[in-house]
DNA sequence: AACTATTAGTTTCATATGTAACTAATTGAC
DNA sequence: GTCAATTAGTTACATATGAAACTAATAGTT
């Protein structure tokens, strides 16, 4: 299939959007499956139990902030994990609307199995990349994100 | 809500894979919404489209091949515009199994218009990039996606 | 030519996801 | 204290999506 001769305004393949989306998704895909298979997580599930594995207490709303996660998925992942018997909650005592929740005894070893897994699918993917390359990365990353989004900063 | 004192071996926000994506949503949602409003169409629509109209007479499985789309969602970006009329398909006279696309009219008008936002979409967002830096963006995430799939080849 | 394997594309079905409506608790105004 | 407005989180519903089964055509083997 060439493509040599095409003089078109549009290239996909060269559309910063597009190649950002593909990217990304190749990588979730991936990761995902891992996850998945590994532990009967999906990508939300996983990143739920990351941050409350990181802050113990956290609240579902808190969670949505730091994930950019939307509320009904966050939702549904803790309930997910509940059932799992990955996650506790506890209702706080000062806010009876807000939930507190904390990994269970059995959740914490999937997340201390699962951090060195994530970490290492980083490693072989940012470890591509040389020590100046990542931080000139998260350097593009951070200025693309602001213009993508100028009013509220991601990060 | 403060991040200063945490130790944790992972930072979500700090991983990559999860800043990809993040990054990669915020730009595709703020574009479907765009596309959306203005002519009906949803990405993968427009995706499809914007290949039809830049290969005319293309196959579906080409479109599939082109956009790492999977066959089911061509299939019905397609089912859908051709019940908007904005495209038309042939059975190819060589192989009875493949159809061969091309824009009709409304069709090639829709992507006209359509182009030139996309375009200005784009340059919004790697406007804010200098050249070199759009140059080693680009470098960078070819670098990425070899990695995260060795095997085939995206770009 | 007949028979099997492969390919293009569609349909079906089960699950995932987002929006909006909802419940319950809290806050603030009076 | 009471009532409207806000906030945390869940549920319901409608749509999107992916895997697998399916149909139709072609290619390859004998």
């Amino acid at each position: 299939m060439p493509d040599t001769e095409n003089t078109s305004l549009l290239r996909l393949r060269e559309f910063l959007p597009y190649r950002l989306s593909v990217l990304s998704n190749t990588i979730s895909t991936r990761i995902a499956a891992l996850y998945d298979r590994e532990f009967g997580l999906s990508i939300w599930q996983w990143r739920v139990m990351a941050v409350i594995g990181d802050r113990p207490g956290i609240s579902a709303t808190e969670i949505g902030q730091l994930t950019a996660m939307d509320k009904v998925a966050v939702s549904r992942a803790i309930a997910a994990m509940i059932e799992m018997g990955y996650l506790e909650r506890k209702t706080s005592e000062t806010d009876g609307r807000r939930s507190q929740l904390f990994l269970t005894p059995s959740g914490r070893e999937v997340y201390e199995m699962i951090v060195p897994m994530a970490l290492g699918e980083e490693q072989e993917l940012s470890g591509s990349l040389t020590e100046e390359e990542r931080r000139e990365l998260d350097r593009l990353m951070v200025k693309l994100a602001e213009a993508a989004s100028p009013d509220r900063p991601l990060w």
